[in-house]
DNA sequence: CAATCCGTTCAATAGGATTTGAAAATAGGT
DNA sequence: ACCTATTTTCAAATCCTATTGAACGGATTG
């Protein structure tokens, strides 16, 4: 490989680390995947350790949660006790992966607040609503509307990545 | 406000401050906007530092940051000299204007690097290729080939949130 | 079955991002 | 023009998260 291919691809692995990096992942995870993945042989934990100089213990759990993404796959080397890996490249896929795992928690966190705030709001109506409350009553119910358009969105957005 | 809509609105406040956590904004970014959501009077930079326990200079960011991306507004209050800020609440927009800021510039930097790449690596269809040039032109191709795609759903994913 | 090789785990640490707070800048009032 | 109130800035400190690396466990080999 030429000294210029070498340095693309480096760049690649810098990209790769800052995107992750800024998306809350850690840089490691882009930088393990943007490896790989401008690797024609399957790469071992070794391999990445040596590459990138990280630890054993951080190229492990890249790699896991890379497999449990879809990102990459383990697999057999003939003669050899390692576990290699190799990228996968539907990246559509993978990312729709990524974003509902990442996520799914948090929008389940969000809408169980917003379930209970419309259970203790609409029992507000009943009372003679004092100006705080009927104010509380009418940014529940904005959010709620909007939960419900995000909702949508969402949804089909996924299904767009879903599709090829 | 009797207590226990006290104690939503604060359930409010440390979720939002949770979400925007999550997604590398800072937790004091969200704390303000659901605090000055959740405000039927404006509010300034001294409830902020008081409400949330949080300095002046701290304060002074998030809301500058939050009026950069429309989601607060300044507003007079006649007969006062402090500066005071009440929710806009079209959170369509909101979003959108934070994403366009916030994934914006990392999308050109990853362009730049694909841009550069297939300068690069064209080239070497012209030269005799072995078999490491023939697979970095393979998967910078697909890459290419992914960010033009996810380019079309991201641009008519924010189209939808602009509309109403 | 002892020795070795790998992968995983997790407490400790290093490194980086966030927050503070004092000082500087700005705007308002008299 | 000066004084005061308020906001903004930014170096320093704090806090938190990502990473390390030693210890563990499991698996393979001779």
């Amino acid at each position: 490989m030429t000294a210029e291919l070498q340095q693309l691809r480096d760049r690649f692995i810098e990209v790769g680390g800052q995107i992750t990096q800024s998306i809350g992942l850690g840089r490691v995870l882009g930088q393990v995947f943007a490896h790989i993945y401008f690797s024609p042989t399957p790469q071992g934990l070794n391999d990445l350790t040596q590459a990138l100089e990280i630890s054993k213990g951080a190229a492990s759990m890249a790699v896991r949660q890379l497999m449990h993404w879809g990102a990459v796959q383990q697999v057999w080397v003939k003669g050899e006790r390692k576990d290699y890996y190799e990228a996968l490249t539907d990246f559509g896929s993978i990312i729709r992966r990524a974003l509902l795992d990442q996520i799914g928690q948090r929008m389940e966190t969000a809408d169980a607040l917003l379930t209970e705030a419309e259970r203790l709001v609409p029992s507000l109506q009943k009372k003679a609503t004092s100006d705080a409350e009927a104010f509380m009553q009418e940014r529940v119910h904005k959010l709620h509307a909007f939960r419900n358009r995000a909702q949508h969105i969402w949804d089909s957005s996924i299904i767009k990545l879903l599709l090829k």
